[in-house]
DNA sequence: GACAGATATATCTGCATCCGATATATCTGT
DNA sequence: ACAGATATATCGGATGCAGATATATCTGTC
């Protein structure tokens, strides 16, 4: 027995739910915002559909990396769900960040040519 | 007509294939030598299993990220297949680290706490 | 030389993830 | 009133991944 009962095992992130994660680092967003700002901060490199859009967000509202906000601006459209990150959430979106920024260190050690940023 | 209907469609890298090119990176390689430095680049954050390990060299090889080569040291284990990277390989794991930096970067800029490397 | 355990490659199966299509409904501008 | 964008949701197929299994060889020890 390693592990609490009643910690759920922190699911490792999809690169879905990493991207998913980095776009609510800049505050709240519901789903279709979302979806627009990940196309936006990765230069197009990662687009979401819908099927993975939602059933990431889905996994991760289980997982307790985001959670559902009542709060919403005025006069907003009602169809939209607002989404926040969880203190989870951060650590997770800060772990992966430094488990990425190491691969991109190695990389740059051992890469010959130089790459440029 | 966008592309020559010689060269292969870049296959998109899964996570798996960036960290074996991330491998190759540091010299040429067998596959299990290729796992095992894998887990020590990452620090042990990813490790692949035989199945991810030689279907995603197989997949590299048809898509000529990666070749084989005849190359080895003497008395050498028979067993053992060496692969190095491809021209067009380097530029793939030069491209994906730059998409990485790209996200590092995004985080840090967007995380209010500072993210320790 | 026999044996155990690590090394090495390969395949198969099941599960998770991802993507596109489809569906439904609402909002906005003309 | 209408068209097109916005917004959420689910489904099915394709891909990727992990673990089990299989086979064979190498290395060290007794």
């Amino acid at each position: 027995m390693t592990a609490s009962p009643t910690l759920t095992e922190a699911p490792p992130l999809t690169p879905a739910m990493y991207h998913i994660l980095l776009a609510l680092l800049d505050g709240d967003r519901h789903g279709y915002a979302i979806m627009q700002s990940v196309e936006i901060l990765s230069h197009g490199d990662m687009r979401l559909g819908p099927g993975t859009l939602y059933s990431s967000i889905k996994k991760m509202l289980d997982g307790r990396l985001v959670e559902e906000s009542a709060e919403r601006p005025d006069e907003d459209d009602e169809r939209r769900r607002y989404y926040r990150l969880s203190s989870a959430g951060r650590d997770a979106v800060l772990a992966e960040t430094r488990r990425l920024s190491r691969l991109v260190q190695y990389a740059h050690k051992h890469g010959h040519a130089t790459v440029a940023l």
